[in-house]
DNA sequence: CCCTTTTCACCTAGGTGGTAAGAT
DNA sequence: ATCTTACCACCTAGGTGAAAAGGG
């Protein structure tokens, strides 16, 4: 589906008031979101840093290693338009607890059940895309994929990953802003940006899943799960 | 070792008059230069678009597969000093005959004989580090690495790879370009970059492996290769 | 004969859910 | 009981040189 808007599009930078934003894969969030969106969030484990001996051997310096974190699937991708083509934007996402619940899965009923209040909120984080900022033109070349996103449920995380509660509802929302040259751009900051929330996009961040309809749509369309697949071929 | 200097290193723009680069894993280096450094160039095959079956249950769109080009080894990477923290700057390397030979390799006496003139000189590219452009506080960091750079054979390649005549000798260079934002900024084109040259990364370009010893040190030293080393564990 | 291309087994690097054990 | 962690086999994706085949 088409952009969300975001709050207040009046009086709007000319620079993002044109900005809209399609969901890629839109019929696959919608699958998903029919039967429950769940998004895993692991804690990220903190290994050591890594010097794989290897490189040890050829004089380099160590480096973290990969969090256990994981990624969203689907991936959240977009396809933007009317965007300045000659102007700088950064693009970001955030993610908004959608109640203060908490919930369980009641396995009985194959069915999410408010459980409590939400726990205190994690650490409000942003993830910026890694190739801001850019020209709009580059926005616009390609669809813009949020792959490198991460989320965990390490509330001492440290490594920039989404920080979400576990057994709690969130709604990813997406951000276009306008780098403003001006000298007094903090003056401007509320209108130099746009917003954009799709709903079929909302979940809810397990450690586990618990629909298991859920888990066999994620094994029959993630391509790194196929090591799970039974073998019905698909064209 | 520390920075060739660049033609001119006089009139210099302030951003760069201070500039200063740092190879690193220069004894790696050093021991390839001994042997007489070679670098595989491979035909980029030019694959037809992918279009996994999996991306397209999903949706997706096709894109180009990854090329068939070999990268360096050692990479090129850089420590880099001297650069004004606030300001951008524009990282990139190109490569330049060493003479206007063509050679041969003799196996009976493992030498590199001159064997006529050079062919025509292959198309001069460039390489832009990906993260380009960036402040200077973001480049001096970290280590700065070239290993998304690619060598091809190929004159009519058309990913942006570098392209190189094999059996030709050639010395990396490496450019820091300050981004001037003054609106006359050509005029100063000249005054605003950088170049350094570090002679112990010259190399041959090959389509196979000629000198042995060139060879097992690179299945020695290189991560990738380990499936053709023999059992000799090292620290 | 000299050089290049193609294909291959074998790696690195890292993204999956399953499973069993652990925590509360 | 309910939720979380740690480890695992199994994938995707792609960087190696060996070996054989191809070309002039």
């Amino acid at each position: 589906g088409w952009a969300g808007e975001g709050p207040g599009a009046s009086g709007k930078n000319r620079h993002v008031c044109h900005a809209a934003a399609r969901l890629e894969m839109g019929s696959l969030w919608e699958e998903f979101n029919r039967l429950g969106t769940e998004m895993i969030v692991t804690k990220a484990g903190r290994w050591e840093l890594e010097w794989p001996g290897e490189l040890q051997r050829l004089g380099g310096t160590p480096f973290p290693s990969p969090s256990l974190c994981r990624r969203m699937f689907p991936t959240f991708q977009v396809k933007l338009s009317g965007l300045d083509p000659l102007a700088d934007y950064v693009l970001l996402m955030d993610f908004i607890p959608l109640d203060d619940k908490r919930y369980r899965y009641a396995f009985h009923s194959s069915s999410w059940l408010a459980a409590g209040r939400a726990e205190p909120a994690a650490p409000g984080r942003v993830h910026f895309h890694p190739d801001s900022p850019a020209k709009g033109a580059q926005w616009m070349r390609q669809i813009v994929s949020f792959d490198k996103l991460k989320l965990t449920n390490n509330l001492l995380d440290d490594n920039g990953h989404i920080i979400l509660n576990s057994m709690h509802r969130y709604q990813p929302r997406f951000h276009v802003v306008f780098v403003d040259p001006r000298r007094d751009s903090e003056r401007f900051a509320h209108q130099n940006f746009k917003s954009f929330s799709f709903p079929e996009t909302q979940f809810m961040a397990v450690t586990a899943y618990q629909n298991h309809r859920i888990t066999q749509l994620k094994i029959a369309s993630n391509p790194f799960a196929k090591g799970f697949r039974d073998g019905d071929p698909e064209p």
